[in-house]
DNA sequence: TGTACTGTAAGACTAAGTGTTACAGAATGA
DNA sequence: TCATTCTGTAACACTTAGTCTTACAGTACA
């Protein structure tokens, strides 16, 4: 699985905290462990999808967008690491039964695996998560 | 999504269509357009879990060892993929809330969600895929 | 005009996946 | 017994995807 979506939902979850105040993308990337660049190109996909809003400048930073319980997994999922449970086949033989079939029932299967995923996905808002993150081990 | 996984599915594929006979590695792996070496790897994987047989010498190969409805799916991912759903997160602040807690979090809901992947996967047995595999699309 | 940010491109580095070669061991048949 | 045909596996080269890092332009603010 793709690490862009747990980082998507470590800066939101880190946003989520912070709702009254514009978080750096520094504050952000060292909660999270990995490079400010990193974060940036994964806050920057999340706004284009209207998640968050950034302001450049002194002062700027990332803030949260929308309602914590109205964003779920499965939103994430879905921009940061759709098709990532399909499996790349290598171009199999068409002159043999199974080669030339074989990718087409399992895109399919795949196909309908995701969807599966999703519902499960779905049932996990970002309230979720915070409340998750506060409820001790 | 590891093509083990798929790879395992195309091979075991391959023999339910020739259950009467053996097949070599090097059939297998023309029809999955693979090195055989690669093929014989996941066998060898398959063969271990007692999904199938083998014989080395002239005249050997594989050969299937189950019933085709007793396999399913979620059979050969628990051997070729087992946790390729939890993502890896990178070792998170430790002095932040959201570092602190975010991968265990994670890593309870990835866990749900490859279970929930387990019971789609179920439903789909060898059977099923030679069935699929003659349909015509 | 300097400082503190975002936004992005480009290259270096790293790890995982895959292909390839090589060779030992087992069964078979001549 | 010996050549042949297969499995089984290790080792290494190659490739690709993922990640880190540097660099710098653009924007806001004081």
């Amino acid at each position: 699985m793709n690490s862009d979506f747990t980082l998507a939902i470590h800066s939101l979850t880190y946003l989520a905290l912070q709702l009254d105040r514009m978080s750096t993308s520094d504050a952000i990337s060292e909660s999270a462990g990995v490079h400010p660049v990193r974060i940036r190109k994964v806050l920057s996909l999340l706004k284009k999808h209207g998640f968050i809003k950034s302001k450049e400048g002194s002062g700027g930073g990332f803030i949260f967008a929308r309602d914590l319980s109205e964003v779920n997994l499965w939103d994430i999922y879905k921009i940061t690491s759709e098709g990532a449970l399909q499996p790349k086949c290598p171009d199999s033989n068409e002159a043999c039964v199974v080669g030339a079939n074989m990718q087409r029932v399992l895109v399919s299967i795949f196909l309908g695996a995701e969807e599966h995923l999703g519902e499960y996905l779905k049932h996990y808002t970002l309230k979720d998560i915070v409340d998750l993150i506060h409820k001790e081990k």
